[in-house]
DNA sequence: CACCAGGCAAGTA
DNA sequence: TACTTGCATGGT
C-alpha cells in the first residue's frame, strides 16, 4: 500500500470513529491566533482559562491586547503557563501585525500563504507549528499542521522515520493528500483527538483505540 | 509524589 | 551542528 493510501485510510478510520471535530475552538480569527500562541506545550483547558480572562477583561481584540501593559497581559494569561514568555511572544506578534500590516488583520490574512507564513515564522516566539496553526485555522490556508501527537502516532505505526523533522513530516502529508484546507483542518484535529485519548507518551495503546488494529505498532 | 500538556529559543560543547 | 535547558500552570 502506498503512503497516500495509508494516510487516507487513517483519516477515514478516525473520522468514522470520532466524527468532525469542528476546529479550531475559537470565535474569531484573532482569538484563534492568540490561542495558537497560548497553547504552546500546554493543555488546552489551561488555555481556555486564559482566554476567558481576556474576554472578561474585554481586551481580546488586536487593539485591546496591543494597548495592555506587558505585566497586565502576563497576569491575565497566567493560567496558560509560561505566562511571561507568552506575553512577550504575543507582544511580538501584535507588533508585527501593527507595524507591517497597519494593524489590519484581514489585510494580513488576505496576503499569499507564503507571505503569511514567512511573516509569522520570522516573529520571535512564533515557530513552525504556531505559524502553520495560524495559517490553517485562522487564515484558512491549506497548510498541514504537525505537532507532537503527529510525530508520535505516525512513528508508532511505522509511517514516520525516527530522524524526520517538522517539515519532513509536513511534506509526507502534503505530498500525499489533496491540498484542501478543510481536509487538513479535520485531519490534524482528529490526530490530536486520537493522541489525547489513545496515544499518550507513556501509554502507546488503550482499550478501544480505533487505530490499534489498523497498522502494527512498532517498538512500543 | 511524579509526570504530562496541541513549542520555542537560548545556551553549551 | 547537535544536544540540553528554561519557561509554569493545572490535571491525572
Amino acid at each position: 500500500m502506498s503512503t497516500a493510501q495509508h494516510l487516507q485510510e487513517l483519516y477515514d478510520i478516525l473520522l468514522k470513529a470520532y466524527g468532525p471535530q469542528h476546529w479550531w475552538p475559537g470565535d474569531t480569527p484573532f482569538e484563534v491566533m492568540v490561542g495558537a500562541v497560548l497553547t504552546q506545550n500546554t493543555n488546552w483547558t489551561n488555555v481556555e482559562k486564559a482566554i476567558t480572562n481576556l474576554k472578561e477583561a474585554g481586551v481580546l481584540t488586536l487593539e485591546g491586547l496591543s494597548s495592555l501593559e506587558p505585566g497586565r497581559l502576563a497576569g491575565l494569561i497566567r493560567p496558560a503557563g509560561y505566562y511571561n514568555i507568552k506575553a512577550g511572544r504575543l507582544g511580538n506578534l501584535l507588533r508585527m501585525i501593527n507595524e507591517q500590516w497597519e494593524g489590519d488583520l484581514d489585510c494580513f490574512f488576505s496576503q499569499s500563504t507564503d507571505t503569511i507564513r514567512k511573516s509569522l515564522v520570522a516573529t520571535k516566539g512564533i515557530g513552525p507549528e504556531t505559524t502553520d496553526s495560524i495559517a490553517l485555522y485562522a487564515a484558512g490556508r491549506p497548510v498541514f499542521v504537525v505537532d507532537a501527537y503527529t510525530f508520535r502516532i505516525l512513528g508508532r505505526h511505522g509511517l514516520a522515520e525516527e530522524d524526520m523533522g517538522y517539515f519532513d513530516l509536513q511534506e509526507l502529508f502534503m505530498d500525499n493528500l489533496p491540498p484542501e484546507a478543510e481536509l487538513f483542518n479535520e485531519f490534524h484535529a482528529l490526530l490530536v483527538r486520537l493522541g489525547k485519548l489513545c496515544c499518550k507518551k507513556t501509554k502507546p495503546k488503550c482499550e478501544g483505540c480505533p487505530a490499534y488494529d489498523w497498522l502494527p505498532l512498532v517498538e512500543l
